[in-house]
DNA sequence: CACAAAACATGACTATTGTCATGTTTTATT
DNA sequence: AATAAAACATGACAATAGTCATGTTTTGTG
């Protein structure tokens, strides 16, 4: 298990590259986008420490990567020759207990968002993604939950299927009704029950 | 290991009912849906022979099912305690890799869903659909390739987050295009090319 | 600090898809 | 074969989100 730094502007791995490496996110944020022909990019995941690239779950099952690994600022990454970690989940079944278990709830997640995508509007999309972001990376603060992940609303866009047009314009709306405010280096979720609501209704 | 048979109006589980079983599709189709607030269904896929139940992948981390498998006309599936399962797993190395395949598979295939959604119009996204039908289940005839399983407009639309009103315009003009035939119980796909093409461009 | 680049913002207009209403055709069931 | 139910079809209109153009503010960097 080697450790390796990545800086902004760099990547991890691109869409097409083999699949030589498994890896796990130690520091940082890390992004796994696929783009379409003409040029515009899908976020598929934002993966923070402890998570597994199985976002890119290619690893396990191809030997090419469907998707590229971007760091969203400076980011620690562990990696192990593919190989080896096999040798090792067959010798460990607790060890590959764990990763069934951690790839189904990733199933499940990926297949809630699908869910999303298939039936809720720009908004609601919008306000779903807000509450993972704030469940999963907020921390308190005097004014509401600050997200930690630095976040632009191009960024946002990109992760709800939406132009970054329409994430600014609903931003607007949110911080209007005082659900939110800051912009990217800087968000706080001010009013997450109501968010949740937007979000299941 | 016992087998069970489920034929049209039934359930083989609903969203919420605990998770006592392991599943595996022997014949037949079961669709997997997850419904909305308001009553709105979406369908997360269709499993076919051999298919584990892991697009309700609750089975391998979760309590409850997080969406209804529902037979499309008769089934017979393959069921097995949870228990008696993960402990198979364990003594197994081989089937437990088998697993960690076929879930990274099955998360790729989602994420690619993912992408489709959040990118295409409404055309692309049924092209997508029929694509993948016709490569995972459709049988070549003197005029194309058959779709096996009996889909509606409305089930098309459900696949693909649309309503049944622009499922229908499209697979309209889709005939008048000469990239399809029929209605549901008799769906033949007459050019996959251009239909691969409308799906991604 | 100055300056460039990126992010945020807003308006006008267009394209796409949804909604609702209504009617026809096909399919299944007695 | 009759009949009910489901599926397919189409028009008119509304809502939603995308596109493009242009301008302001914020952020990062030499």
């Amino acid at each position: 298990m080697t450790e390796t730094r990545y800086g902004k502007g760099e990547y991890i791995f691109r869409e097409g590259d083999p699949t030589e490496y498994f890896h796990i996110v130690k520091e940082g944020s890390v992004k796994c986008v696929k783009l379409s022909l003409d040029g515009k990019e899908c976020t598929l995941k934002v993966l923070m420490p402890g998570d597994l690239f199985c976002c890119d779950a290619a690893t396990f099952d191809g030997a090419y990567h469907p998707g590229t690994a971007q760091p969203m600022g400076d980011v620690s990454v562990l990696r192990m020759k593919k190989e080896a970690y096999f040798k090792m989940l067959r010798a460990n079944p607790d060890a590959a207990m764990e990763v069934i278990r951690y790839l189904g709830n990733r199933l499940n997640e990926a297949q809630e968002k699908a869910k999303v995508f298939a039936l809720d509007r720009a908004d609601q999309r919008l306000a779903s993604l807000l509450v993972n972001l704030a469940e999963r990376s907020g921390v308190q603060e005097s004014n509401g939950l600050r997200i930690t992940v630095r976040l632009t609303r191009q960024d946002m866009a990109n992760m709800v299927g939406i132009t970054t047009e329409t994430a600014i314009r609903i931003m607007a709306r949110f911080k209007k009704d005082r659900l939110v405010t800051g912009t990217a280096a800087r968000l706080v979720i001010r009013d997450l029950p109501k968010l949740k609501l937007l979000a299941s209704t």
